[in-house]
DNA sequence: CATCTCCTTGCAATCGTTGGCGGGGTAGAG
DNA sequence: CTCTACCCCGCCAACGATTGCAAGGAGATG
């Protein structure tokens, strides 16, 4: 009694296909598939074939998870997709998952701690055959829950406390370490830092890259100098940067824990009637579409966002094929991509000073959404 | 023989929440079903749910769908995830879609024919119980063939010829109509297009605007002053801007038919030496994230791109709750927001010449990709 | 010519859930 | 006390596909 939408025949079965072949639904089943299509007649198969086609038949991907147990389908959480760091990701995983017959299924969190355990649920109840987590705090339960349940689950750009759980990455520690050698090459001493959330990896991790930065060349870390910012936005940036200026000490540059934050910082600067680069040299991380069109064109840490979908799509898929193989967790390199954001500091501007040569490539033409982009790493 | 993954027992399934509370899994199934709830005793209700608590039981939604017949996935098509105008469309639609219990399956074409046929293909196999699509050609028999096949077809941003199919979009012509009168209002008389792809519905009726708005502005055509963009990205309106400027007819202003291509424009424009607005005004179309962060901060017209992606869902939610109603076409007004890529042209410029009161709203942060986006609109 | 073997195909069970149908038990009314 | 009515619940079948098992047939070999 399955009503089906008035319109028309409902979509043709199996059964059917068989049936015009002239042969059993089994043997349809087995003609039509790469796997098993060697084990039924040439003649057959194709016969199976032409009826298939006639009908314009598709199998019903619903019912072959049913009986097969695999859905084809890969999760993947985020913050908020309209943050632009996310798209490009999410287009390397898609890219990654569609030849092996996966889709990826993505779910927003918007950082709410509720609405991250709504969205694993649903997905779960989906039976998605891997996760793909962009959300990961370096304390997650959930995510070892999950993991130990037997889905597999990867985690991009951020990592877990211990490393428990196949990852794609940077090492954000090196990437504003490298920032940081751009700052004192310029001749900065004055570094100021608007770090991240320290429950993220991100955060925790490029926190760690400036005071080791600063250490290795030899300045001393001043705690002024360091703001912690709630989230991974322009809001955030904003207040850190207005809260750092109104500290007063002089500074002559900030690091930003990601682009996010350093527009933010740009547009307290602006609102104080200081310039940058002329009198605070201000540095992003993530490289997102458009901070090389805003202006000044942001100084960033260059992160390799489609290869990061990609690498992993790769590594979900690996996990499926042999989930008691090892955990690998994958670096990438960050690069720094110096453009018009820093300069040297005002005591110093006198001809020539050191610019490194600028990593202008790609440019792409992005734009700015209608809700609130928090917490992009 | 079902192989579970080793590790630990596998998912409790209806039947053991059924074991569990002592009954059969058909009451089970009835006492968890929020819609059959009220047809079992209170107790059994309440056993049977402290029982799949204690499980920690999922139902599945593959096997319901494929009992029900309805998967409770959309399939949204783009062309591409990274083009910024589209992740907050997507959000729009994720928002409207999850609280009525499903979720969007997302698609990239590329702008490639045989991608999208690949695309539809994989979304029907996956028995979607709607498509929402943004990749409509003014002429696409495909999407007619699908919705005549009894799966509700939804438009966004595009429509196609003869309305046929529900769609949410934009009046593309008033929203140039309204660009040409501000161009005129500041005193432009050689206004140039730089027309989208005309098979689109977007370019199209963008370019009809522009010839209406020159006419009703006692303007004639010039159809020097008009070139043809194969496709809405910033190559195409690099090489349009070049063209009209080879063209070298005196033009104070051009009108693109959307933001890509007036980011376009702007580079060709910066390439020749030809400063924005003082030589040229430009203009687009969507209000794309970030445009106001890019300098100058582009003069466009806005669109709510949110807004579409939740009417969307509403639309195709309404359509499959009753497949037979009234086939709607949504317009949404758009607005101009003007910015600082317009203003009077050179020959006009004297004090306080007109300028409209700026709609400065929104900063978003956003960040171009790493793969070229392409086709916004 | 008989028997063995291999290739091809059919049969039936199953994945987890839902919905129609009918039966048993209890309560209320006559 | 009996009959009717109603409420709950169990049984069975089915959604559309996959898969182990076994049987049928044809060809090869002794």
């Amino acid at each position: 009694m399955t009503q089906r939408p008035s319109s028309g025949a409902r979509r043709p079965t199996l059964r059917d296909v068989a049936r015009v072949a002239g042969v059993h639904p089994a043997t349809a089943s087995r003609a039509l598939n790469a796997h098993t299509r060697d084990v039924v007649h040439a003649d057959t198969v194709r016969r199976v074939e032409e009826a298939a086609r006639a009908l314009d038949y598709r199998p019903d991907q619903l019912a072959r998870s049913l009986k097969t147990g695999r859905s084809g389908t890969i999760g993947v959480v985020l913050p908020d997709l309209t943050n632009p760091v996310f798209p490009p990701i999410v287009r390397g995983i898609e890219d990654g998952l569609v030849p092996a017959g996966y889709v990826p299924l993505i779910g927003n969190t918007d950082t709410d701690e509720e609405r991250e355990q709504l969205v694993l649920d649903r997905l779960q109840g989906r039976q998605v055959d891997g996760i793909i987590v962009a959300t990961a705090k370096r304390h997650h339960p959930r995510l070892l829950e999950i993991a130990s349940a037997g889905v597999p689950v990867v985690l991009v750009n951020r990592v877990i406390d211990g490393n428990r759980l196949p990852s794609v990455s940077v090492n954000d520690a090196s990437g504003i370490l490298a920032v940081v050698d751009h700052l004192v090459g310029l001749g900065h001493r004055r570094i100021a830092h608007v770090a991240g959330p320290q429950d993220l990896s991100t955060g925790f991790g490029r926190y760690a890259g400036y005071r080791s930065g600063l250490e290795s060349a030899g300045l001393d870390m001043d705690p002024d100098l360091v703001v912690f910012a709630d989230s991974f936005s322009e809001a955030a940036g904003f207040r850190g940067a207005t809260e750092l200026l109104r500290r007063a000490r002089p500074l002559s540059a900030i690091i930003a824990a990601n682009d996010m934050l350093a527009l933010g910082c740009l547009r307290a600067l602006a609102g104080v009637g200081l310039s940058c680069p002329r009198d605070v040299s201000v540095v992003g991380f993530n490289d997102m579409p458009f901070v090389d069109r805003v202006s000044p064109a942001l100084t960033t840490v260059r992160l390799p966002h489609y290869e990061v979908g990609t690498h992993a799509a790769t590594l979900v898929l690996e996990r499926i094929a042999d989930p008691t193989g090892p955990v690998k967790a994958l670096f990438l390199t960050p690069e720094l991509v110096a453009r018009d954001s820093t300069a040297p500091p005002p005591g110093l501007r006198r001809l020539g000073a050191g610019r490194t040569a600028s990593t202008r490539r790609h440019s792409r033409v992005g734009a700015a959404s209608t809700l609130p982009a928090e917490d992009a790493d």
